[in-house]
RNA sequence: AGGCCCGUAGCUCAGUUGGUUAGAGCGCUACGUUGACAUCGUAGAGGUCAGCGGUUCAAGUCCGCUCGGGCCUACCA
């Protein structure tokens, strides 16, 4: 076995090997239960990051852990055409070279959509390859494919006849970089500088002028009304009057609205209809007229007046601030911090925008989505999510699915001469609705939301809308592993889109993720240049120590600092099972794993690894359980590092080395690394295969390989609490000594005396062991009897522990172990006093639980003779004057 | 504006239903080992558990308020 531990050696050849051997492929049929897990798509011509590279190593984690206990385990892998990103992509390119994307046509432009997919669509799958993910991939689909079309075709044509998909016109969010509309959840407030101009209105007939307030001047010469709060003193008097517009002359009514604060400025409001929601709601309670006065390029309409038509919206605002001043009519401007609505692609301003889209009512879905995380059919991890959940589908509004793009599904509405919309599959079951030919129906030009398809996800690749085997079998899936960022975007709709044209959850649990950050815990950006790509991590630390990192730093509701330190400290990790394999290997002829081992007639450390194996095993899966990842990955660490490692194999090398035989330690040996490769497999899966397969006697527990072998649980027959608890003080005696020593500066290759007592029977044990523990604490001798007055000694356990170098004489207290001494004294009197008081206290003896009362007494008595071990050590009797 | 989460060692974080002298990993310092190891052993420095108040025999843990950081949601022109 090699030295160097390299994991760039094994690790893409066993992925390589697994996929061959198909040992990812799921099958319907096997009787199995199954187990589903869906990879979120990432977009098809993306590169992924870190916050993939999480998410990736902990649903292959849950993937790996359910495949080797036995379920039917799919992973599904696939990608998404990211509608707006992508075509953004593309168009970009294009621009570079020199063409415009309406110049190009929509047919040629999506050939070139779909070149551009074609020549990315490689990479997600060998970045999901280098991280181990043991994915499907026979079973791969992408957003755009054949199935996945007619399932959306489906799902909208279905919808749109049950009557929660309509077409209408609305104020919807414009993006007037992108030209189309977008969602709200695609809208992201943002902070503005801005300010607020008061502008006089003349009122109709009458000398008198009324203030109004804005924040977007440009868009008054769209406004038909103002309007004021009924109660308003102020201006009651003016209900059936009208102000004139200025610049414009337009005759604006003075409305009475309740949703005026009349707080808020002058108590008026200028009302825009089409290019602001609060006055589009209020316009139509009043049944007031609007007037479109920016187009679909944030540029001002003909029907702004000749003055502005054609100027940026942004040019015209200083346009028609410098008119009022000029007419005298702007009374003042003030300094204003708001909230304005930006595009989340375009970054630019929102336009509120009159236009005709389409819509999905998506009430009742929320109202089921809402039933299934309070009747328990769905869990959300962390739990604090709910509450984000629940104020988020309580307030929901239709959902505007139409995006004015090319790239993505085409809406299967066609229109015929007279305009009447015709919804179906295709354009021939449009026609023969219709009834007319196919020829003579245009069909809508808008696609769909990319998050339409993303929520037909859990289903639609497993076949739907055909009842296929996968489906059955597969359906719903059960864990979603996810950023809480697509919480709404994607993880609500799909509950919603599943429920509606499913009829069940799409999964029971969704595990939401945090954010993934650097090392100072700052959010990965380009612009700041801290993104750290997850390949350079594989290819420096190796996948397993790039998979436990992230595992280990899952914990709930927290953000993921990505830190190389601790990278680095995970691949040593990974060398510490690799050397310590190595070692059982070189010194273990002949042993093989075992299947089952009876622990009878296996000396105490054998059967105290054992015990230890077992507890862990059983946590590990505990944690598993729960979710909680990271303290699974913990668990794992310190049993084979601070238990096997550190104590198991140390207390075997005696027996190894032949120093001191004992019955079936290479059996043990290979038996317990067995089982811990095993349980760490779904964490660091390259690794352990590899090792694995090294291990004489491997075969018999799976015959080739280890992602199909069963993952350990408990092996209660192993478990041992009286030898748990006799090694444990084993353990703590050889500490104490090597404490002692190292402390009192006895020479580290020095033979020295230990002494040790507790009770008959831990002594008969210690004694028994005599031969280890002068092993371990390098002792010629183990006396089984109180420390003599100058021995350096201590109390831990209950057990009396001392230590001396032999036959020398007593060895001069050190000034800095005086001084140690002196301090744990100081510490050990303050606890003292506390317990004393603690136990003094009448309300405490008579309230706390007996067995609290009982732990502080025998807790007080320990630490006194500790305190006397310690005044023995800085005044021992009999040296004090000597 | 409403809601949620977070604030514990230099760093990253654990701390289950309140109950030892508040822990782990990494890092740092010192000494010492190394006959599987990029090891290992021992010790040390470093904490008013953000602050204030309350409940309790007992609070890092429960309650209220304040401060700081982050996020989600929202039609105040």
């Amino acid at each position: 076995m090699d030295k160097r531990f390299d994991p760039r050696s094994y690790e893409a050849a066993w992925q390589q090997r697994w996929a061959e051997r198909g040992y990812f492929r799921a099958d319907p049929r096997s009787g199995k239960p199954p187990f589903c897990l869906m990879i979120p798509p990432p977009n098809v011509t993306g590169k992924l990051h870190m916050g993939h590279a999480l998410q990736t190593t902990l649903q292959d984690l849950l993937t790996r852990w359910k495949r080797m206990q036995g379920f039917e385990a799919l992973y599904l892998p696939g990608t998404d055409h990211a509608g707006i990103a992508t075509q953004l992509m593309v168009e970009r390119q294009l621009r570079e070279e020199g063409i415009q994307r309406r110049c190009l046509g929509r047919e040629r432009f999506l050939e070139r959509m779909w070149e551009w997919k074609g020549r990315y669509h490689g990479s997600i799958r060998r970045q999901l390859d280098l991280l181990g993910a043991s994915c499907d991939w026979s079973r791969e689909r992408f957003t755009l494919d054949e199935g996945l079309s007619r399932a959306v075709r489906e799902a909208f044509v279905r919808l749109y006849h049950e009557g929660l998909i309509h077409r209408g016109e609305y104020l919807v969010n414009w993006s007037p970089i992108l030209e189309t509309a977008v969602s709200d959840l695609e809208v992201e407030s943002r902070t503005v500088h801005g300010h607020l101009w008061h502008v006089a209105y003349p009122i109709e007939g009458s000398d008198e002028r009324v203030v109004v307030a804005t924040t977007r001047p440009e868009t008054m010469l769209g406004d038909t009304a103002v309007a004021f709060h009924p109660d308003d003193e102020r201006y009651r008097h003016l209900a059936g009057r009208h102000a004139v517009l200025p610049l414009v002359g337009r005759r604006l009514p003075f409305v009475p609205d309740p949703a005026v604060d009349p707080e808020f400025g002058s108590g008026l409001v200028k009302v825009t209809p089409f290019h602001d929601p609060f006055d589009f709601e209020l316009a139509r309670r009043h049944g007031l007229p609007g007037v479109t006065v920016i187009d679909r390029h944030g540029r001002m309409s003909p029907e702004a007046g000749a003055e502005f038509a054609g100027r940026d919206r942004f040019e015209a605002r200083e346009g028609v601030v410098k008119r009022l001043v000029e007419e005298g009519l702007l009374v003042k401007v003030e300094d204003h911090v708001h909230n304005v609505g930006h595009s989340q692609r375009g970054g630019e301003p929102i336009e509120p925008l009159v236009s005709t889209q389409w819509f999905c009512d998506v009430s009742g879905m929320a109202a089921r989505a809402l039933e299934a995380t309070r009747g328990g059919d769905l869990r959300l991890i962390p739990e604090s999510w709910e509450k984000t959940w629940e104020h988020w589908l309580e307030g929901i509004r239709p959902w505007c699915i139409s995006r004015q793009l090319w790239w993505g599904h085409q809406i299967p509405a066609w229109y015929d001469e007279e305009g009447r919309v015709w919804v179906a599959h295709d354009v021939e079951a449009a026609a023969a609705l219709a009834g007319t030919t196919p020829e003579r129906l245009t069909q809508d030009p808008d696609v769909l939301d990319t998050w339409f398809s993303s929520a037909l996800w859990p289903f639609s690749t497993l076949g739907w809308p055909e009842e296929t085997e996968d489906l059955r079998t597969f359906y719903p899936t059960d864990v979603l592993v996810t950023g809480f960022d697509i919480l709404f975007f994607w993880v609500a709709r799909m509950v919603m889109m599943g429920v509606q044209l499913t009829d069940r959850v799409p999964f029971h649990t969704v595990h939401l993720t945090g954010l993934v950050r650097d090392a100072e815990g700052v959010k990965m950006s380009k612009t700041k240049g801290n993104v750290i790509d997850p390949e350079d991590l594989v290819e420096e630390y190796g996948a397993d120590a790039v998979r436990f990192t992230l595992a280990s730093l899952d914990s709930p509701g927290r953000d993921v600092p990505i830190n190389r330190e601790q990278m680095t400290g995970y691949r040593a990790f990974g060398n510490k099972i690799w050397n310590a394999t190595r070692f059982a290997l070189s010194r273990l002829e002949g042993a093989e794993v075992q299947p089952a081992l009876d622990t009878a007639g296996l000396a105490a450390p054998e059967r105290w690894i054992l015990s230890r194996l077992s507890r862990t095993a059983g946590e590990v899966g505990e944690k598993l359980e729960a979710f909680r990842f990271d303290e699974a990955c913990h668990r794992l660490y310190h049993f084979f590092w601070g238990e096997l490692c550190d104590w198991y194999i140390e207390l075997a090398k005696p027996a190894m080395f032949g120093d001191a035989p004992r019955p079936r330690v290479g059996e043990v040996l290979l038996t317990v690394l067995d089982r811990s490769f095993r349980l760490l497999h779904p964490v660091m899966p390259f690794l352990t295969e590899e090792l694995w397969q090294r291990l004489p006697g491997h075969e018999r527990i799976h015959p080739e390989t280890i992602v199909l072998a069963p993952y350990p649980g408990r092996e209660a027959q192993w478990e041992d609490e009286t030898v748990e608890e006799q090694v444990g003080t084993l353990i703590d005696v050889v500490t104490r000594v090597r404490a002692l020593r190292a402390e009192s500066g006895m020479p580290a290759k020095a033979e020295v005396a230990v002494w040790a007592t507790k009770d008959p029977e831990t002594d008969r044990f210690l004694a028994e062991q005599a031969p280890l523990i002068r092993f371990l604490c390098r002792a010629e001798a183990l006396h089984l009897a109180p420390p003599p007055p100058d021995a350096r000694q201590d109390l831990v356990e209950g057990v009396a522990v001392g230590v001396a170098l032999p036959s020398a004489a007593a060895q001069e207290l050190g000034e800095e172990e005086r001084r140690r001494l002196e301090k744990e004294l100081e510490k050990l009197d303050e606890a003292i006093g506390q317990a004393e008081r603690r136990l003094g206290d009448e309300g405490f003896t008579a309230k706390a639980p007996p067995q609290v009362v009982a732990g502080n007494r025998a807790r007080l008595a320990e630490m006194k003779e500790r305190r006397e071990r310690i005044l023995a050590t800085l005044e021992p009797i009999g040296t004090a004057g000597g």
